[in-house]
DNA sequence: GCTTGATCTTGTAGTTACTACAAGGTGCAG
DNA sequence: CTGCACCTTGTAGTAACTACAAGATCAAGC
């Protein structure tokens, strides 16, 4: 399997797979005589939790940890669980940002009269003229 | 005022402070004899201006809009009211997006029953073994 | 056999919004 | 006059890719 079918099929670009290579998320497969990379089922497996584990958020490095833990089967999980109640307490507190934020935006944008700039709300807001906050 | 002074005044550093100018968000100050960045209370506001926007999580081409915007008072807001608006809509699709992921990482994490890596959950669905999805 | 077009190779640069240095000039207190 | 804090420019690093560029290889059609 060439480099642009594993691509195919598991929704990665060719580039970011050699990325993901050259990052030491995957390991160098074998080449072809022609010197293209030869994917086996092996490395389709690999770019698929690659996949999975960056759609949940994991950064890079958590996956390269988390493909380590999945080498080693015989360990107990404490790590890998750790790694990911990590990444839910962070997603937690985007959460709360992020709501934070769009009340700050929906009360802005709702306190608008649709007039000249001179008198638009969400510019007195930016410019911390009136009574901001 | 020196880019020191003016970064704390506003909560920069002075480095950002002049990566917004090389960015063209902030005019380029007048110079002292000896080539110092001078800034005025006009300049401050404006640091002001920016900074309160990134924190509302426009970008800095929006940024830069909404200055251009708030430097001509007379012309109508749709423009302003475009812009928050359509800032208000993306962080309310991260919210969704995130909600989705919280949901599925809780599910995850609270399946884990604690064993070796080889029964673990958090592997499992990562590795798209199990009934995953 | 040969051409065309898709696919592959490496390497480098661009993205966003900064941050961190490095090497040297300036200002002021003691 | 000697420290030391502060300023100057310029360059490179961050995260996770994406987008080329220039050249090799392959598959199909004629
Ligand atoms: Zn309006
Ligand atoms: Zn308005
Ligand atoms: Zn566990
Ligand atoms: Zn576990």
């Amino acid at each position: 399997m060439r480099i642009g079918e594993a691509g195919r099929a598991t929704g990665t670009k060719s580039e970011t797979i050699r990325y993901y290579e050259r990052e030491g998320l995957l390991p160098p497969p074998p080449r072809t005589s022609s010197n293209y990379r030869d994917y086996g089922p092996d490395e389709i497996s690999r770019l698929r939790f690659i996949k999975r584990s960056r759609k949940l958020g994991f950064s890079m490095s958590q996956v390269k940890e988390l493909m380590a833990m999945a080498d080693d089967p015989d360990q107990p999980c404490e790590t890998v669980d750790k790694i990911a109640s990590a990444q839910l307490r962070e997603v937690e507190a985007k959460l709360t940002d992020l709501r934070a934020l769009r009340k700050e935006l929906t009360k802005v944008v709702e306190s608008c009269k649709h007039g000249t700039v001179a008198e638009c709300r969400v510019i007195e807001v930016l410019a911390g003229s009136g009574a901001g906050r």
